[in-house]
DNA sequence: TAGAATTTTGCAACCGGTTGCAAATATCTT
DNA sequence: AAGATATTTGCAACCGGTTGCAAAATTCTA
């Protein structure tokens, strides 16, 4: 059926290594006979079978993309990015949602079994262990969106989720609120761990201001509208840090409905800066996260690590900044 | 580095067929060897190459998940649907990103080369030659969300268009409005094409009613927010058919600006009905497109097709609803 | 133009598995 | 317990490529 080596070596009278060679970069080979295998490999239609050649080379150009959010619009971005970064490098993105799954053997076998070179993790809300599952099996691997940690066991892209909510508080406190509250995704979520110090910190030494926590329990819509309809049940705070944008408009719906002014009776400022926060529907204002930047350090990361697979962990943590949308009354 | 079959065989005293067989689906091995062999297997952590097998075997279970559709929230409930489906079969998700790519040739080549067992291309904006290039290689191929053609050369799953545009249409006409108008995502998508059509079709015997259509240079909010823009600027419709979800959410957000009242002032049904479909912020009214349905159907036919690849083309179409939420005016 | 240096080529072994076949074992008859 | 039958096993060839090595062909040097 499918036409192989083999066949193009006997149309252009040449050798299997021949063929081989004209199609492998660097090696050597004449013009004379590059030129007949070119012309009879497409008479026959043949291209190379890249799995077939990984057996021998060691490297399959398949790089597993593990992700269990499949619910947060901004994946969508996410995933967009991905796969085009990868493509661009000559690389092919084995995707893996692992929406229902809480432990990574099996995703560790399926990606090994498949001698993928490399896997990315992007999630913010699986934890450290999941990534190292990956690089204890030998597999070069990154984390992006995870939790930054001074003696990383694997590589981590993304931001430093504690100064962001540090960057959150201070955007309240400078509009002068005395009630404020963070309104966090999934305690389990290392993100909104992080988020959650670093608001309380950012607030610690204000003793004027009343600052509390609550967690909606997961980062979606649903979530973060339950949850601020909980809140706004009985005196809720001046102005909320919503765990992420889809939470925050999520939060924002349950404020439309119980007829309070986005920003003049609440506020709430997100994160991510995902592309429906600046709607004109929503006009969120938000901290954005450098989404771009991330992937494509995170596919630098993978890439590096594979040329060099005992590379040290490293950790590359982005700068957030406020962009001010109409959420939150102006200054 | 990695452990092989050879070396599961040395350790358990049998031979390499030995092992293989233990590993296979229904091959013959007595229950002694088969203990000694996992038994070895386990200690090794041994785990067969996938890559390796489909050489002999001619299945890689890889599938390519082919779509140009990075922008649409839907296809992100899509990918999430589309990756479960084949996990849960044993399949493995190949994912490409064709939104820069205007010829399959390349994507062809490449998921060629990595011996995919099928295709599923994933989209409502691509030609049908996309998905038949795969075919005319001999790859097993499936169109999800594709055209509903008599002759159909490839497998097409999705919903019937024209109906819908006919479904919308009645909606229109059951409220009694007198002028409405279809806002069309790009006019060169088949899916556009035929809900145009349907609209107009079913509007044809109704000469007391004025329709017109536009179309937006895209599936996306900004496109249908500035072409609904356009549109209010000078004598619009009573009620639109948005041409999908997130058109019709970008329509809003111009209909919001303009300070009009939906429904009272002017009315939009879409079609879809993605998850922010039913958002509070929203509550559109739409047309439900089955996607789970559509999705199950499209791997049901791709896998029925590795198993049969002459299998005649075949299209399976699942009927559409009305959702009615708050954006068309009641009955 | 002979001899040395360089480039190109094919052979054969290998990557990590699968599988048809015949030999070796085990199980069933009577 | 012997012979017939059924099951299990290992050998060896193969899947579609790559690559070290030595021989062959080409190019360079003097």
């Amino acid at each position: 059926m499918a036409v192989t080596l083999k066949d193009v070596a006997k149309r252009a009278g040449v050798s299997r290594s021949a063929v081989s060679r004209t199609f492998t970069e660097g090696a050597s080979v004449s013009a004379k006979t590059r030129a007949k295998v070119e012309a009879a490999a497409d008479e026959l239609g043949y291209s190379p079978n890249a799995l077939a050649s990984s057996l021998t080379t060691g490297r399959t150009k398949l790089i597993g993309l593990v992700s269990n959010n499949f619910h947060n619009p901004l994946f969508l971005e996410v995933f967009d990015l991905f796969t085009r970064g990868l493509q661009e490098r000559g690389l092919r993105p084995l995707l893996v949602n692992l929406s229902h799954e809480t432990n990574p053997e099996n995703s560790v076998r399926m990606l090994r079994q498949y001698s993928v070179d490399g896997v990315i993790v992007a999630s913010s809300t699986l934890p450290p262990s999941f990534a190292e599952a990956f690089r204890d099996a030998g597999v070069p691997v990154v984390h992006s969106f995870g939790r930054y940690t001074t003696s990383p066991h694997v590589h981590v892209v993304g931001i430093d989720n504690i100064a962001c909510g540090r960057m959150a508080a201070q955007a309240l406190i400078a509009r002068g609120h005395k009630r404020v509250a963070f309104m966090g995704g999934p305690e389990g979520a290392t993100s909104t761990q992080d988020r959650a110090q670093g608001f309380l910190d950012a607030l610690a030494p204000h003793s004027e201001i009343e600052a509390s926590v609550s967690y909606a329990s997961a980062y979606s819509f649903d979530a973060g509208r339950a949850e601020m309809a909980r809140l706004l049940q009985s005196d809720p705070a001046e102005a909320y840090f919503g765990g992420d944008d889809v939470l925050s408009i999520g939060a924002l719906s349950a404020m439309a409905d119980k007829g309070l002014r986005v920003p003049q009776d609440i506020g709430i400022i997100g994160l991510n800066d995902m592309a429906m926060a600046r709607w004109e529907n929503f006009n969120l204002t938000t901290i954005r996260q450098p989404i771009p930047e991330i992937i494509a350090a995170s596919i630098d990361l993978v890439v590096g690590t594979i040329e060099r697979p005992d590379r040290h962990p490293e950790t590359r943590l982005f700068p957030c900044r406020v962009i001010e949308r109409g959420t939150l009354r102006p200054l």
